[in-house]
RNA sequence: UGGGGAGUCGCCAAGUUGGUCAAGGCACCGGAUUUUGAUUCCGGCAUUCGAAGGUUCGAAUCCUUCUUCCCCAGCCA
């Protein structure tokens, strides 16, 4: 498939956690594990078939807010890879905070999954489960450890037992309840979980080394108590399990192969490793055991993703919500006018490392254009709108008021249809195509002019897309010498489409609406939510940095046929950029478009 | 100053056990096509791999020292 002599073929991407897995695969590490898609402790996964899956990942979001650009490159490693080497993938909700968790979020994180083009069902089986789901097998894990004299329960309060941590270059101080007798704290851990004591009051450490130049590792706390609702388990519990002590047994209860995660993880792993080596020698939990591997997260320029900010943006109405199109939510990007192809193409192009790394902003724009140029249809509108006279009309057509013209939907791919639209005598167009002393390498229309030498320069030709070459004569100006239109003659003969078509070669073309056929339609400019690549950097407040010009709303003139536009449809509007049909506030007849991105622009002014 | 990571072209990023490999993408610069100054198409783009030493016939890949950046002291995830 790729010789060395087929230069067309690029190089397959590759990385790190690629070569892990194939390494995994050609050595059997995970061969042979028995599974069937349940999770479960050892002795229910001892019965069960040899597991079908090569490898598994799975995406571990706590549902406490609206998924971001970065979450959506983790769903596109996890699930990707999955789907590369005959894996699956599972969607997991860490649900272990109650305080912060809701329904609506795990609604909203299960449909941006879905839209970015993955699914949790495989084999006829569904893989979405939750944390909270093994909050039976945790408690029992923790009541092991406490019996193996590898946990005890903790009545320092939180200030003591910061105090006692030590620092990065200090050891830490034992607990005073550290050695206290297996029995208690098994007591005591059932008193907990009884409702018996306030929140606070007592935590159930793992026992490892207060010394430990690993911070995670200075018994680190496991369970604590909360009497909070959980949105699944309502009011059953009042003891939940920390992150720390959650995850690694999600993964191994799931079966995992390549637990998959964000570098600030790295110093958590001896932990994870620790926990599962100690619950798999218990018999509680089945060999083999996942590994976590860490991966530099996607960092993106101008833009944010902190919670707090964007909750912050949203309050305070910097933006119109969660899913306003400036945002870096995936319902955001979605709303803007992003494709998941765009998100995955981007994502493939950035790569996977663990060096910590910026990506411009613009190379998720340039995958949205890559992606969208071969298949959005194209149209014409004018957005800055100046009426263009066609003053010798009535001696090529007479009375007849239009002319009809007919485009391609898009230029390289005649299957996808053709639009039709009138030519008449007046049509709007962009106020930048014309310009009285135009600059220099201009060509679009200008008006009859003096030269240097005194000389008359002749009104500068151009052609209406689609339609004919027309020769600027001049144009009109109001009191205050604005232009109010621009006046031109029709080139007889030159229509596009007719053999006459070539016989005048002009270098400007420009896209038109006609004025009695055009639609108006509100059209929102959306640029950059901030104005710098690392808002808020430093000490500073972010809102300074926020960009006063991020959406700007005009009234377009667009060609007939958009005003059949359905809802989150994409469009190119031609020398312009690519528009998608608000899915909110787009309605036939109410046409409502958002500017996704621009065109690439090479002319340099 | 403790521990854990990372430093390869403007931005990403391959480079597994040292030997014509400094891949590829994006960006950029030329040039060709083009009824979107878009797209497409050709061509160009690191004697050098954070720095300095060392080992070797040979090092981005091994050793030493130095240096810069990131993460960790929540009963968050």
């Amino acid at each position: 498939m790729n010789t060395p002599n087929d230069k067309s073929a690029p190089a397959p991407a590759t990385n790190f956690l690629k070569n892990i897995i194939e390494g995994d695969i050609e050595r059997g590490t995970y061969a042979g594990r028995h599974f069937d898609g349940t999770p479960g402790d050892a002795a229910s996964q001892a019965n069960a078939p040899v597991d079908v899956a090569a490898i598994r990942t799975r995406f571990p979001p706590e549902p406490n807010g609206y998924l971001h650009i970065g979450h959506a490159k983790s769903i596109w490693l996890n699930f990707g890879l999955a789907r590369d080497y005959g894996g699956i993938c599972h969607m997991r909700f860490d649900d272990t905070n109650p305080e912060k968790e809701e329904q609506e979020y795990v609604d909203s994180i299960l449909d941006a999954v879905q839209w970015l083009g993955y699914t949790w069902n495989a084999n006829g089986k569904s893989h979405l489960f939750h944390a909270s789901d093994y909050f039976d097998f945790m408690y029992r894990a923790a009541e092991y450890l406490i019996t193996a004299g590898l946990a005890y329960v903790d009545e320092q309060n939180a200030e003591q037992m910061r105090a006692n941590r030590g620092t990065l270059t200090e050891a830490g101080k034992d607990s005073p309840w550290r050695n206290r007798p297996a029995e208690e704290s098994l007591r005591l851990f059932a008193e907990m979980r009884d409702g018996k004591h306030p929140d606070g009051s007592l935590v159930l450490r793992a026992k490892i080394d207060m010394a430990s130049p690993n911070i995670n590792l200075r018994d680190p706390a496991i369970y604590r108590i909360r009497h909070a609702e959980h949105h699944r388990a309502g009011d059953k519990w009042c003891v939940y399990p920390m992150y720390t002590f959650a995850h690694p047994i999600e993964d191994a209860l799931e079966r995992i192969t390549h637990s998959i995660c964000t570098l600030e993880f790295e110093d958590q792993r001896p932990f994870y490793d620790w926990l599962l080596a100690r619950l798999a020698e218990g018999g509680l939990l089945a060999r083999p055991l996942p590994h976590q591997y860490e991966f530099s997260r996607l960092n993106l320029t101008y833009i944010m993703t902190s919670k707090r900010k964007l909750k912050q943006l949203v309050d305070d109405a910097h933006v119109t919500g969660w899913d306003d199109p400036r945002m870096p939510t995936i319902v955001g990007l979605r709303r803007r006018g992003y494709t998941p192809e765009a998100l995955q193409l981007m994502c493939e192009r950035t790569g996977v490392s663990k060096s910590d790394s910026w990506i411009d902003y613009s190379i998720l724009e340039g995958a949205l254009r890559d992606d969208l140029e071969g298949k959005a249809a194209r149209a014409m509108v004018v957005l800055d709108p100046l009426r263009l006279k066609l003053t010798n009309w009535n001696e090529l057509f007479g009375a007849d008021p239009s002319e009809p013209c007919s485009a391609p939907a898009h230029p390289h791919h005649p299957e996808m249809g053709t639009r039709t639209f009138n030519l008449t005598p007046e049509v709007w167009i962009e106020r930048e195509d014309f310009a009285e002393v135009p600059p220099k390498g201009y060509h679009r229309l200008s008006p009859p002019r003096a030269g240097a030498d005194g000389a008359e320069i002749a009104g500068s030709m151009a052609r209406l897309k689609y339609g004919y070459v027309i020769r600027c004569t001049g144009c009109e100006k109001d009191a205050d010498g604005k232009v109010t239109a621009v006046l031109a003659e029709i080139v007889p003969d030159t229509k596009s489409g007719t053999p006459g078509a070539d016989s005048v070669k002009v270098k400007g073309v420009i896209t038109w609406v006609s004025v009695t056929e055009g639609v108006a339609a509100e059209v929102r400019l959306y640029d950059r939510l901030f104005t710098v690549p690392h808002p808020g950097a430093g000490e500073h407040d972010f809102l300074l940095d926020l960009n006063p010009n991020s959406k700007r709303v005009v009234t377009a003139w667009v060609e007939p046929g958009l005003a059949q536009a359905a809802a989150d449809d994409k469009f190119q509007f031609e020398r312009h950029g690519y528009f998608v049909a608000d899915r909110k506030d787009h309605a036939p007849g109410k046409p409502v478009f958002n500017r996704t991105v621009t065109l690439r622009d090479t002319w340099q002014k």
